[in-house]
RNA sequence: GGCGGGGUAGCCAAGUGGUAAGGUCGCGGUCUGCAAAACCGCUAUUCGCGGGUUCGAUUCCCGCCCCCGCCUCCA
């Protein structure tokens, strides 16, 4: 089955075929964090969806260059430092540095570059490209200094959000000078600079200012991939006006098709709303971390729900997050039990080999619902197995490859081996003698002590085994 | 008002013109000294509501209701 996606450009699910089919050689750009705050597990959401497609492609033999940019200066961020007293720098480095932390602990796979809007080099490709602009009639600069974009003269502006213009109305979210734009629609390429700004600008032929939010993703897109991109990915809320921006300042220099694939993802919601800052109902990674859970209970709740769907967090999802990395925990370390002892089965397996359902749900428009649905039915099945002796080391060791690969996108693996600490080993010795002898009263008390020092002892017809759910 | 997304079991969530995956929770059983884990069984005569097409619709068509988002610097 050939890998296909949803395109929010034409609304429907459509094969995917990279510019350059031969070369298996796909570049991506995907919208980064704003720093003027900890990000949230909404953003994160996105990021997380960004990172299955990047890896479900690398599965499939794709050799994947991404650009995820970091915009480090906008209303917020100079609000943000005018009120910290401290230069714009060092004021969104701390909260880039949050970014790539809370990045990791989500096994997010790094980006191949963090372009800055504020790096010299794109503001000069940013001043670059708006001369173009102007040049080609496309923008003007109005009475208030700043540059504005013409709408009304790239044709094709409101075909993503499948706007018609006639119908925008301001919903007075931004400050506006309408007064000095030709259509409310036009939207700033540079913005004048003013007092509120304090020393954040940037010479330019039409005065000090800064760039507009839109400008710096069709600068360092076009710079890093070229004229082209094979996809790119974002919030359904940078649908209107961000990407639509982007097509129009991007082709409006090149005169060329900007994207081949747009993939938007659903917001995370809590209590049924939007994840916001502005609404203040958000969480951070930390924030999760603080309640106990970790990173990759959390990868693993914003992971499980397919990109499109609204996805609501709850602490129940958490937890159901939690039981469920269990039950994959238990399973390979039972497979590799029976690799380990190189058992022979007494029967043939009822079920052979791994299939490759797991992938082709992937393909499927990343339908992780569907793949996830048999990772856990390939579990009950080998398990099944392993309960009736009927799986050999060989088949074992096929689950355990065939898990090494579906987990190359999962990432979902416990990281470390876990260590058992010595006083709770040494209270595991004192229930096996009790159990020994019989004294059962002495045991249960003791496997209660245990539990109480967070770890889980089963007697096995092995011996006594000690575990821990909720692993890193 | 315009444009999207969604409504499937207590909760989360796939899916198909032919009679509802999976996860989680709960209950019963096997195993166990008792547990745990694992496995087995039970848990939606039914897929927001009302029509229509069809031998048959949750799936297609029409109408309606509800929730969420976007409509100029939100992932």
């Amino acid at each position: 089955m050939p890998l296909r996606f949803f395109n929010t450009y034409s609304r429907g699910v459509e094969e995917f075929e990279p510019r350059d089919p031969s070369a298996r050689h796909i570049c991506m750009y995907t919208c980064g964090p704003t720093v003027y705050s900890r990000a949230h597990i909404g953003n994160f959401r996105a990021y997380i969806f960004e990172d299955l497609l990047q890896r479900h492609l690398e599965l499939r033999g794709y050799k994947v260059h991404r650009v995820m940019n970091i915009t480090d200066v906008d209303d917020k961020t100079i609000r943000g430092t005018g009120e910290a007293g401290i230069p714009l720098r060092k004021f969104t480095e701390q909260f880039k540095q949050a970014f790539f932390e809370d990045a990791d602990t989500l096994r997010i796979k790094r980006a191949n570059e963090y372009p800055a809007a504020t790096d010299q080099r794109y503001i000069d490709r940013m001043i670059e490209m708006i001369s173009t602009l102007i040049s080609k009639g496309l923008a003007y600069q109005a009475e208030d200094k700043s540059v504005y974009y013409r709408i009304n003269k790239f044709p094709n502006y409101g075909k993503l959000a499948h706007f018609d213009l006639s119908q925008l109305q301001s919903t007075g979210r931004v400050k506006h000078d309408e007064y000095d734009k030709e259509h409310i629609g036009d939207f700033a390429l540079w913005k004048a600079w003013d007092e509120e700004d304090g020393d954040v600008k940037w010479d330019s032929p039409w005065g000090p200012g800064r760039p507009g939010w839109h400008i710096e993703c069709s600068a360092m897109s076009t710079a890093l991939l070229g004229d082209q991109l094979d996809i790119h990915c974002g919030g359904v809320d940078n649908i209107f006006p961000h990407h639509e921006a982007e097509i129009a300042q991007s082709e409006g220099v090149t005169e060329k098709k900007f994207v081949r694939y747009w993939l938007h993802c659903a917001h995370l919601l809590v209590d049924g709303q939007k994840m916001a800052k502005s609404l203040g109902n958000f969480y951070t990674v930390p924030d999760v971390l603080a309640k106990g859970y970790t990173g990759r209970e959390l990868r693993y709740a914003l992971l499980r729900v397919h990109y499109r769907v609204p996805l609501n967090f709850t602490w129940d999802g958490m937890n159901e997050a939690r039981e469920s990395l269990g039950r994959i925990d238990e399973w390979l370390a039972r497979l590799r039990e029976v690799v380990g002892s190189a058992r022979r089965a007494d029967r043939t397996p009822r079920r052979g080999v791994p299939t490759s359902k797991f992938e082709e749900a992937l393909d499927d428009d990343l339908n992780i619902s569907a793949a996830l649905g048999f990772l856990f039915e390939s579990i009950r099945e080998t398990n099944r197995a392993m309960d009736q002796n009927e799986m050999d080391a060989a088949t074992a060791n096929a689950w355990l490859d065939w898990w090494k690969r579906i987990n190359t996108v999962l990432d979902l693996e416990a990281e470390f081996e876990i260590i058992v600490p010595p006083e709770v080993m040494q209270l595991a010795k004192e229930r096996e003698n009790a159990r020994r002898e019989k004294k059962w009263k002495r045991s249960d008390e003791l496997r209660e002590q245990i539990s109480v020092l967070g770890w889980e002892v089963r007697d096995t017809k092995d011996g006594a085994k000690i575990t821990r759910r909720g692993a890193a």
